[in-house]
RNA sequence: GCCGGGAUGGCGGAAUUGGUAGACGCAGUAGACUCAAAAUCUACCGGCUUCGGCUGUGCGGGUUCGAGUCCCGCUCUCGGCACCA
């Protein structure tokens, strides 16, 4: 390895000072746009996405964790030839810019969010120039531009002529406070994720995209190089399961269950109708009328916190009417209960309180009968009597017909899927799948956002706007209103249409989408930010994308992430694009805490400003602290004396390469010398090290290794520093430095005699001779326990290392007198000799 | 309640996946430089110790020559879901 380094010119050796340098470095890296990236350059692509920041007017610490440590892998990539993509933009609708335009028509100002947020996002983009990250700023995209959401126009468009957008009357999660309804992924714990305020159930009619229709391809994440949490939580929230449907007949009409135990059928003694099951009303005898619709209007009238909760007691009315079981004509009472939810199967189930903690529970309230069918071993027939709960294991099935002593459970599925075939054969029933994952509501009714893109028109009913005519833009000169309703509906000029179909007068629809409709393509769009004829360009989109790697928060993991995958697959079977996901790698980084411990927040008084750390240490410096904190998938609390530390290893750095060796040359000392033999190993070994780390954006270990070079080079300096070896270490350390600190390593490098980037050069490689040591110590252990340790030649054999470890006087001491029974010789590493005695 | 992750010095965290526990950094102690302080540099830095050692990775067992790492049983903690039939 040669080293291109000329002799560095005069030694200047003034002080580190980032805040010279590193604004110098910004403009010099955009005067020659580093980092624009052409996308039709034959070199290798590599499609980095970082998820893109609601512009919230303020970069927070979070958002450097976000963006400047992730910048070092992009940079890291870079270095390797690659033809890295590394775009950035706004998730720019959305609900705050909107309600503190709602606040300040509270207070008599007129203020439109596009006001507020374009000001936000030019505040953003410039502290974002501060970090130094890579990011190619020129493809930028602002989802709240119209030459932006007419695509999501064009995509809902597209979707209603697949069926796969349609608008529905159905129970829906309203928000009082933000004055619109929320998808169930928005639903935490039955209040608004946003708002907070406690979720009210409504009938209305609402715009849905079928996600359903996707929900087997969804589950399967094989070709994802994705964590395994984020693919569970996706998996639960799908929540696929198998069972069957069975028809059971009543006086008032059939009606179908949905079970996963068809094997307990046997066992049924009562059924359950959720509350707003349609056939509630006429299975009510009148003597049972008045208590049922009491019940009935009590639930509608429940939060989803409060019907949702499992502690809550099981409460219920009988409707006076009975079922007929299929199995064995048994003759059962037929409940209204709350805790059948009717949104998830058909809305009414079999009761089988022997086998079922729910039904259990709800038989002993109401004093119903309790029928157990499945008998732990295969001898025994159970009884009702003495139980205290309801047995969900494995068994054999006990008074069921001709299925008697068949082995069944979820563990030994043998009875579930005999009575299953047999329900089949005998048109009772049949086996069918059922998810938790229900269609996407995306209907808001609020005016920042995109307008979806339809029409009612009193001759021609429901009308989708033509495509031609879109996008439907957004009105700007919109008075907010104190209530929180949205102003489209009092817009006169925006609500006026002509209908498409009749040319005659028609309405706009006034609700808009979700943003999360916004974020579900938008990696697309980065590809040709200003394309108007159509949403992107598949030619780039078919090299570029899926994007290699997406990191962004773990909040993240099934809204967005769900509704992207759908998306794509929509976008493919569109024709537009041939890949079936839109990100191959995804990693999250964790959160950054407060020094209490705590999640950062104003209230606490524990957030950090990264505006006042870069006025105190420099970018390059609160980059490196972030990534020494800890693994970036684990987040981790802020110390203000920790980054102290960092800035003095960048210290450490810049005298090394910029003060004259011969000053320290007194501080060499015979305990503290490095050979040269031994410098270029650390040079090397941290070549190694670093390397594998940034690749697995490893970035605390990386710098820590950079560290312990940094160190070694100090060490070495006195005596190396003339050697070819020392200039080869200052170079590689400068390569291994630039992707974590671009700033300080392009000074340097520049300062050290090249002429171009630092952030140009290719990344280093070692040589694995140089890895090679002559001697290696080994531990020795005698019966387990370390008792010294020798130095032996690296490729000493057996018995050469036995024998070494033997004549260590202290090891000779512990195994003298004793009988040897073993010994275990690990090449490089240990000798554990076992005794006996 | 169910599912998943985690627990290592005073602190943040390392540990080639079964092979010298505590890399790197913070804090701390001592020393050098300085009139002094800061900065910087050098050394030490898990606990106990009769200086031979003993002990130590949340707790209790086990497998193994050898366990932070594997197995069984707990505790605490963080995250997800939450009457999903």
């Amino acid at each position: 390895m040669t080293t291109n380094a000329k002799p560095a010119a005069p030694y200047r050796s003034d002080r580190y000072n980032p805040q010279e340098i590193e604004p110098k470095w910004q403009q010099a890296w955009a005067d020659v746009g580093l980092y624009e990236t052409d996308l039709t350059s034959d070199r290798e692509p590599f499609y980095y996405l970082t998820m893109y920041p609601y512009p919230s007017g303020d970069l927070h610490i979070g958002h450097w964790y976000a963006f400047a440590v992730p910048d070092a892998y992009a940079r890291f990539k870079r270095m390797h030839g690659l033809n890295v993509f590394f775009p950035m933009g706004f998730d720019a609708f959305g609900l705050p810019a909107e309600n503190a335009a709602i606040k300040a028509a509270r207070e008599g100002k007129n203020v439109h969010p596009a006001t507020l947020t374009y000001e936000r996002m030019a505040h953003m983009e410039r502290q974002f120039a501060r970090m130094g990250t890579s990011l190619d700023w020129s493809k930028k995209v602002v989802t709240s531009d119209p030459e932006y959401y007419r695509w999501n126009q064009f995509f809902f468009l597209k979707m209603f002529e697949r069926g796969l957008a349609y608008r529905k009357e159905s129970f829906v999660n309203w928000d009082p406070v933000d004055q619109t309804v929320l998808a169930n992924e928005q639903v935490v714990n039955g209040r608004g994720d946003r708002s907070g305020a406690l979720i009210e159930r409504r009938l209305m009619p609402q715009w849905h995209f079928k996600i359903t229709d996707y929900a087997d391809e969804l589950l399967d994440f094989s070709r994802l190089d994705w964590p395994e949490k984020v693919k569970l939580m996706q998996t639960n929230w799908i929540g696929r399961s198998e069972g069957a449907e069975v028809t059971f007949r009543s006086e008032e009409g059939d009606f179908v269950i949905f079970t996963t135990r068809p094997d307990t059928l046997w066992g049924v003694s009562f059924m359950v109708l959720a509350p707003e099951h349609p056939l509630v009303e006429k299975l009510t005898t009148p003597e049972r009328k008045e208590a049922v619709e009491a019940y009935v209007k009590a639930a509608s009238h429940l939060s989803e916190i409060e019907r949702g909760s499992t502690d809550k007691e099981k409460t219920g009315e009988f409707t006076g009417s009975y079922a007929v079981n299929p199995v064995n004509g048994a003759r059962v009472p037929i409940w209204v209960a709350d805790y059948v939810m009717m949104g998830y199967g058909t809305g009414a189930i079999m009761a089988v309180p022997a086998h079922d903690e729910r039904d259990f529970e709800f038989a002993r309230k109401f004093g119903l009968e309790i029928i157990p069918v499945i008998s732990e071993t295969p001898d025994t027939v159970p009884t009702d009597r003495g139980m205290t709960e309801a047995y969900t294991g494995d068994g054999f099935m006990v008074n069921s017909g001709p299925f008697d002593g068949t082995p069944t459970g979820k563990g030994t599925p043998e009875g579930i899927e005999k009575v299953t075939a047999w329900l089949g054969a005998e048109s009772l029933g049949k086996g069918t799948v059922t998810y938790r994952l229900r269609d996407w509501l995306i209907s808001r009714q609020r005016a920042w956002g995109t307008p979806i893109p339809f029409l009612y028109c009193d001759s021609c009913g429901l009308v989708p706007e033509r495509e031609e005519n879109l996008p439907v833009v957004l009105p700007t000169d919109v008075a907010f209103m104190p209530t929180g309703e949205s102003p489209l509906k009092y817009h006169a000029a925006f609500l006026t249409a002509t209908c498409p179909e009749c040319g005659g007068p028609a309405q706009r629809e006034t609700d808009t989408m979700d943003t999360f409709v916004d974020s579900s393509w938008y990696w697309f769009r980065f590809l040709s930010p200003h394309k108007d004829d159509g949403p992107f360009d598949p030619g780039l989109a078919s090299k570029w994308t899926p994007a290699q790697q997406y990191t962004g928060g773990v909040e993240h993991a099934i809204l967005h992430l769900l509704y992207a995958r759908f998306f794509t697959k929509v976008i493919r079977d569109l024709g537009l694009i041939t890949s079936d996901e839109p990100f191959t790698r995804l990693r999250n980084q964790g959160m950054i805490l407060g020094e209490d411990n705590e999640k950062m927040s104003k209230s606490r008084g524990n957030v950090v400003n990264p505006d006042d750390l870069v006025a105190e240490y420099g970018a390059d410096t609160v980059r490196a602290y972030l990534m020494f904190i800890g693994p970036w998938e684990a987040g981790g609390p802020w110390s203000s004396t920790g980054i102290e530390g960092v800035a003095r290893f960048l210290n450490r750095v810049w005298a090394l390469v910029t003060e004259p060796g011969t000053e320290t040359l007194e501080r060499a000392t015979p305990t503290n010398r490095v050979s040269e033999k031994a410098l270029r190993r650390a040079v090397h070994h941290a070549v190694k090290e670093v390397s594998d780390d940034l690749a697995e954006l490893r970035f605390n270990t990386a710098i820590a290794e950079l560290m312990t070079l940094t160190n070694a080079m100090g060490k070495a300096k006195p005596e190396q520093a003339a050697t070819e070896t020392w200039l080869e270490g200052i170079e590689k350390l400068l390569l291994l430095l630039a992707p974590i600190a671009p700033h300080i390593a392009d000074e340097l490098w520049e300062r050290s005699g090249h002429a171009d980037s630092v952030h140009q050069q290719a990344w280093p490689e070692y040589d694995a001779a140089a890895l090679e040591q002559d001697t290696v110590i080994i531990a020795v252990q005698v019966g387990g326990k370390r008792r010294g340790e020798v130095t032996v030649p690296k490729d000493a054999d057996k018995d050469a290392v036995l024998a070494a470890a033997k004549a260590e006087p202290n090891v000779a001491r512990h195994v003298e007198g004793k009988q040897i029974v073993r010994e275990i010789v690990v090449p490089g590493r240990l000798v554990n000799i076992v005794v006996k005695g």
